[in-house]
DNA sequence: GCGACAG
DNA sequence: ATCTTGTCGC
């Protein structure tokens, strides 16, 4: 067996990568890649169980959110959760739980509970993503990693509204809108890879329905809600990674966290 | 040196 | 992310 690697070795190795990520994810983002309205969208959103690690849903919605169906993951994260770091802990999982639905729908949009390129280093999670799936994404974060806050507007009639923007310190670029999903809840989002941050802000608040979820888009929201569940359940023992691969659990009840 | 720091 | 009771507010 082999020394584990300093903490700090690994950091700078994850961050050279980074740098040159951000830079792909950067310049995809002029490259035409979403030529006509989605047709679908893939919510990417991962859970922990004590006993089997992450727990990753990808949730298909139409164009109106409304769930369609969802695939699952279930794995040990490869790293530790190091801030600015997140896509080397969960890009792997999300990727595989991905993949299942990758074929359903042609025009689709990925979205992903986390930063796009509102990142140091321009490559958070759905950057990282998006380059990976060669797909658009887009990012929405409840928290703020980067980037100066300007507030536009301090609340509005009806939600969604935008409440403001995240503004490169070092390049006088625009990372990221801020949007009140609801009264007292903002969101963060960002391009990740091949789309535009006007565009990307365009589908988020068409993706938010306060009645259903209180803070973010639907498919992230049911990816949240079903990876949940199924974290909980692998943890009472009322089921197995092996049965939910097999697709017992194959039921839109996991929404609802009182069933399994 | 000190504070910040997605999930 | 996750651990967790009651509790302040719309």
């Amino acid at each position: 067996m082999r020394k584990p690697m300093e903490r700090n070795t690994l950091r700078n190795i994850l961050l050279r990568a980074q740098y040159r990520i951000g830079t792909l994810a950067l310049d995809s983002l002029n490259k035409p890649s979403l030529t006509e309205r989605p047709e679908c969208f893939i919510g990417l959103d991962a859970s922990y169980s004590k006993k089997y690690g992450a727990v990753a849903v990808a949730a298909l919605t139409d164009a109106y959110g409304n769930i369609k169906s969802y695939s699952i993951a279930v794995g040990q994260p490869p790293i530790e959760y190091i801030p600015g770091l997140l896509a080397f802990r969960e890009a792997p999982i999300l990727y595989t739980a991905y993949q299942e639905l990758r074929e359903k729908c042609e025009n689709q949009v990925v979205l992903v509970d986390g930063h796009g390129i509102a990142h140091p280093r321009y490559a958070g999670i759905a950057s990282h993503l998006g380059l990976a799936l060669r797909k658009p994404s887009i990012g929405a974060a409840k928290r703020r990693l980067y980037g100066v806050e300007y507030s536009l507007s301090r609340g509005c009639r009806q939600y969604p509204c935008i409440a403001g923007e995240l503004i490169d310190p070092k390049a006088s670029r625009k990372l990221a809108t801020i949007i009140f999903a609801s009264k007292r809840n903002k969101i963060y989002v960002s391009p990740g890879a091949y789309i535009s941050l006007q565009k990307a802000t365009k589908i988020i608040l068409s993706l938010l329905q306060p009645q259903i979820s209180p803070r973010m888009p639907t498919p992230i929201y049911y990816a949240d809600k079903i990876s949940r569940n199924i974290a909980r359940c692998l943890d009472r023992g009322d089921c197995n990674p092996t049965a939910i691969r097999r697709g017992v659990l194959d039921s839109i009840n996991l929404i609802d966290n009182t069933s399994i």
